[in-house]
DNA sequence: GTAGCGGTGGCAACCGATTGACAAAAATTG
DNA sequence: CAATTTTTGTCAATCGGTTGCCACCGCTAC
């Protein structure tokens, strides 16, 4: 059967298998690199590459099917063909070919994660959410980063999507109907952002605000100044809106104030602005700008909280390293990495809503930057 | 010829192509799903899936093989045949499929890395500088970690081998055994430990330190405390030699302590060890140790830098947010997983030797933590 | 005794791209 | 203009699993 006795070329295609006894053409010592004198001993599969569901089923003595079955459909097959099955693969220290798997099924197993810019601390807990359920579940991660341009990210995103199961993206900077295009290709979970009909994880923001803006409040602060942070973050308007509402509740005045950048540089640059607001307590879009807004009034002599109460978003590492530490409002970044990634897996699998926002709980963390003006 | 004459189905597999005129087997139209009654206009490929180079050929009228040198063989074909091919694959808005391609070839254009634990600031920098290096030369990069566990290290890492094109090692916590037998399998880069036969990349650690004890005899120091971290770490041991070295050298004494876990808490645990030493300056193995110890002194009462003098390692992100900022030996950690990314890349490329170590500069990033005493 | 039936296992067709071998066409040369 | 070399394109096999369909087996039931 399958007599490749030829000499060279010609390998005679699928001969025809006389029905019953013709063994797989797998038989055939036809090694790829033929012209690389590699010499593989054939049958031992010592050489590179790994054991394969052929060499199992040969082993085994069972059909190579039956061996895909064996070790991907439970129940499918008796447990003696499973048990001889198994043993052999462990024997031959058998690991699926993820490639050949993903080739014909698309499961890849693998989930993308595609961040603004690693860079900033923000993420890192996000990163570590993501990471640590998708591994519960047997996931990887696959991690990419946007430069904080919407056209990379785009690119970004395509290039991934040929490669995962699913995507979180975190706080996105492409448009929505990016965003929706490319959940109708797979499953796609926006974190920081709410998307018209794709699943969304945010926080929210609300009671951590109410909470910090109250605690100004019942330190007798009057005017609260909110630095800003980039137009197209959505995270930043919403937050804007939460400390205009917080205050309208508690009667206090706020003012909006604007950052160049949402960094320490930034919180510096904004320093000038603050003092000249008016406010005596300062909330910021997030942990970053609070520290440079803090050390460059501390610089100046202002006295933190004595003259002003600062408050930042976030709580990122090394937001308690300051001193006086920073009162922020802890976004549950780490959690919502991870509810990103079980939403996700949990469409993969169970099956669950198109759209959905999940709401995660925001808290006020007092430390040292805020508390009542001293009058000197 | 292959006369497989069941009643009905028999699709006529791979029918004996009289070699000039039969059109290819994918004319036939025998859709995967054919139960699912998806109704698939042939042709057109608008349903599910991406246009593959199947589309490409029919649309070009070329073969698939052609298209498949087109697009990854310049040169091959010629100009007007590459044209040709190259509208029609933008038209089809085609992508390669990594799976059908890493299948064959084995090339998956993804790098690995493994960190011990995602929590510590440290890699951040690592997974920063990874990432971007990849990212340039249009590899992604796959995010796991091992939990500080050498076991599920290894694991991890035989999981990421299947997928990856090479892999890189943060501060393994595995069997230098282990770590050469995952190098034999594809090209492995360690950062942060010197393992015999696999590519390194490790820092220069003397410079740095050489740096660190000058200036704290300069500033009239007698007795240098080192805090040690985990016993397993290659680093630790590396740092606590060099200190001795620069401390012969300056002829100062020198002790070491051992912490409890490198984190703040066990700065703060080191703390009573510190002060019964005697010496009245400390080097800790990282930031984070001389950050925890720092704020347990500072809590004692005890001046920093006036009554002691304290100097972290690796100038983590945060650390010149404390008061006084942190005086520390700079660790490269992003040039490091950027250089370890680059080696990788240049092996699967170019070539380069098969074990080499890199050394990268440390250097003393002075600032509030250390400086002379204050005798009162 | 035979029809009916659920449980098992085998066959072969895929998934989409790559590549060695070779043939046809084109370009060069004598 | 024929002989030879170089391009250029085609064929078919292959990577390693998955899966629809069918055949066969041993049982029970009528």
């Amino acid at each position: 059967m399958t007599e490749l006795a030829k000499p060279d070329s010609v390998p005679t295609p699928r001969e025809a298998p006389t029905p019953r006894e013709a063994p797989t053409p797998r038989e055939a010592p036809t090694p790829r690199g033929a012209s690389t004198p590699r010499e593989a001993k054939n049958g031992a599969r010592e050489g590179r590459g790994n054991a394969t569901i052929y060499d199992i089923a040969k082993v085994a003595g069972v059909n190579p099917s039956t061996v895909s079955r064996a070790l991907s459909k439970p129940g499918r097959v008796s447990v003696k063909t499973q048990k001889l099955i198994e043993d052999a693969a462990a024997g031959l220290n058998y690991h699926v070919n993820p490639f050949a798997r993903a080739l014909p099924t698309g499961r890849t197993s693998t989930l993308g994660l595609i961040v603004a810019d690693i860079t900033n601390p923000t993420f890192f807990d996000i990163i570590r959410g993501t990471e640590s359920t998708a591994a519960v579940r047997d996931y990887t991660l696959v991690l990419a980063e946007s430069a904080e341009s919407a056209v990379t990210e785009l690119m970004t995103a395509r290039r991934l999507m040929a490669t995962v199961d699913g995507l979180i993206l975190a706080s996105p900077r492409m448009d929505d109907d990016d965003i929706r295009a490319l959940a109708r290709d797979k499953p796609v979970v926006v974190i920081n952002r709410e998307v018209e009909g794709v699943l969304c994880v945010v926080p929210d923001v609300n009671k951590g605000i109410g909470e910090a803006v109250r605690s100004l409040a019942a330190h007798g602060h009057q005017k609260i100044a909110f630095v800003a942070g980039p137009p197209q973050s959505w995270m930043s308007g919403r937050r804007w809106e939460g400390v205009q509402a917080a205050c309208d509740w508690s009667r206090l005045e706020a003012v909006r104030l604007e950052s160049t950048k949402p960094t320490i540089e930034g919180g510096r640059q904004a320093a000038r602005a603050v003092r000249a607001s008016g406010a005596t307590a300062v909330l910021t879009y997030n942990d970053l700008l609070a520290i440079g807004l803090m050390q460059e009034l501390q610089a100046a002599g202002i006295e933190v909280p004595g003259q002003i109460s600062i408050v930042g978003f976030d709580d990122i590492f090394g937001a308690d390293f300051t001193t006086p530490p920073l009162t922020t409002v802890r976004a549950p970044l780490r959690q919502s990495g991870s509810d990103a990634a079980k939403l996700l897996l949990q469409i993969l699998h169970g099956g669950a809503e198109d759209s959905f926002v999940v709401q995660a709980e925001s808290e006020l963390v007092i430390r040292g930057s805020s508390g009542p003006l001293v009058t000197r």
